[in-house]
DNA sequence: AGTAGAACTGTGAGCGTTAACACCACGTTG
DNA sequence: CAACGTGGTGTTAACGCTCACAGTTCTACT
């Protein structure tokens, strides 16, 4: 039917308008739902188009309409837990919007870094950007999306005058801190992330507050970098404290880990001598050893809230306004955790 | 210097040329790094470029010359360790080539399912595809990419005709097994994953023909789905059978987390009464109770091995020769094995 | 001196689609 | 019966870029 030579190139609408009997514009018209279509001429474009393959060509497309109807996404080290279920989420949830993801991930986060992703973005014609900035230096680069170009920022802080989705994480240290004091604990130490990650900070500030609140001492805290090594050696200089250390709230899962290990190591019993709180809630906590009390965050929540923001903020055009989306942790209790005797 | 009302849209390539005095082509010249532009030129080029905040527009380049320099990725649960780490992988290799990342997450990975998402794709110009299917029927979907799109299997089977990138699981079995064997147990017991992908097909396959070959008998494997709940359960079922059971080959490191976790409620001690040994070695394995004696994957070398083969099709242009390339798992030991009394 | 070639630059067409408008046939209305 | 709307369709012009080719100037060689 089609010669050897004329199938080299995929069809196109003009070939379909050929097959079909029709304009190309009236191609257009089926493919994009117009009213002003017979049925029966409908029918028959449909079938050319099932004859010849054709699939239509999204990048000519956007180029006269403007609208790729493609999101980039900005991040940072998706091998972790938390960035991998977040951008799986904004993954789901643009799609479902009728989105496509156009991904950039960075291995240092720096300003530079998210800027030159920014314009990367750009270029390819990204309807808008989410960035996943947990660090203080990719929420400044938030201040280099370009005018007009719709964006959100997850887990970044409130700069660049854009809208932020993120969990509360000074609540979720606030829960964390709160219950080991409740169960009778003189005070609370800390094991916490790295400086720069907002959530660290924020983590940092949930604990602190509590503790002056109830008027407790407020140990140093230690810092980690949410490896589960680092968390061993934290576990490991607490230990050296015992005694005096009855809690600690960890600033993640994986680092309460290798401190449990520590733990286990030296004899110290959890939580017969010393109770522990994790956060994140990443699927092997529950049957860590013990069992890890921590504080759960809704990552796919994350991800499909700031997609549903952006995608408000690109059909609604221009003048958006700023909005700031906060969603809460969860307590989790397991079994790292006891009254104090 | 631009009056409020031009300042509407982003500048195009003739707003530069008009701005440096010269035709869009050699502004286009000197955004290609075309030769034959005098310094002078380039130059002013340039000053207008940066003086407008021009940036080129991707997708009319790509609908002239046919080339998006964008990779498809079809992906499954990107929350898992290892997906995540191969798709990281893949970003960071496709990034250094000069491509960018179109990402499509399934949630069921179903053949109607990976067919969609190639289709979602092509329509979108993508200039080759990357299918992570570790299972089989995700496998099979390969048969649907189009004729002439360059594509690439991770994880995946000999279907489709298409290249493949995986790591060898039935070494690591083999590995795992032999290593359990060598301590002198006299059989080991296998808890597997969710029977339709190929990865635990291999692995049980590693894990059968060693032991066949040593002239052991080949107990019946659990099953289990990869989840840290589910090697609790097969733990328990193990326990039952102390005293026969003396070592265990369990086909993730989540799933040994929950086998762990079984034996230390039910006093089994680990390596004591019995050995474990995992696959993948995720982050935490190395601070377990006790640290998970494991095989390694390397998922980044995976992601940037299935980019090497799908950037060299590309550019190679139709003729490309079908290739197989298997990444060697690496044996990790730790301390959940130990010789048999 | 004349011509070939190199170096540089401009012109026009075309990539595959949608937007805007023009057109036609038909029925409905005053 | 003229005027008008309306459903259905075609024509033409963008969208912003690169490709192919056609100049133009200048140097170098015969």
């Amino acid at each position: 039917m089609v010669g050897p030579e004329a199938r080299r190139r995929a069809p196109v609408m003009a070939d379909v308008a050929k097959v079909a009997g029709v304009s190309h514009q009236t191609v257009s018209r089926v493919l994009n739902d117009h009213p002003s279509v017979s049925a029966e001429t409908r029918t028959r474009v449909l079938s050319a188009i099932d004859q010849l393959g054709y699939r239509r060509n999204l990048v000519a497309r956007a180029l006269v309409t403007r609208h790729s109807r493609t999101l980039g996404v900005v991040s940072f080290d998706t091998t972790l837990y938390g960035p991998a279920s977040t951008v799986y989420g904004i993954e789901r949830a643009a799609r479902e919007a009728g989105y496509f993801i156009s991904i950039v991930s960075l291995r240092t986060i720096d300003r530079a870094g998210v800027r030159e992703a920014i314009g990367y973005l750009t270029e390819q014609g990204v309807d808008g950007i989410v960035v996943v900035a947990p660090q203080r230096s990719a929420a400044q680069a938030l201040a280099d999306v370009p005018r007009g170009m719709p964006a959100v920022a997850v887990e970044g802080g409130q700069a660049g005058g854009v809208s932020v989705v993120s969990v509360d994480q000074v609540e979720g240290a606030v829960l964390a801190t709160r219950h080991l004091l409740e169960l009778g604990h003189e005070t609370v130490w800390h094991v916490g992330g790295p400086a720069d990650w907002l959530e660290a900070e924020g983590r940092v500030r949930g604990w602190r507050e509590t503790l002056a609140a109830a008027g407790r001492a407020v140990p140093e805290p230690l810092a980690g970098d949410w490896s589960p090594r680092s968390g061993y050696r934290a576990g490991q200089r607490l230990t050296a404290m015992t005694g005096e250390v009855t809690a600690v709230f960890v600033a993640n899962d994986q680092m309460a880990l290798g401190v449990l290990r520590a733990f286990m190591e030296e004899g110290v019993r959890v939580p017969g001598q010393i109770s522990i709180v994790g956060f994140d809630d990443i699927p092997e906590s529950e049957f860590f050893s013990p069992p890890l009390t921590t504080i759960r965050q809704d990552f796919g929540a994350v991800g499909r809230r700031s997609i549903d923001v952006l995608v408000r903020q690109i059909e609604a055009g221009e003048p958006y306004v700023r909005e700031s989306h906060v969603v809460p942790p969860r307590f989790v209790l397991r079994a790292s955790t006891a009254r104090v005797r």
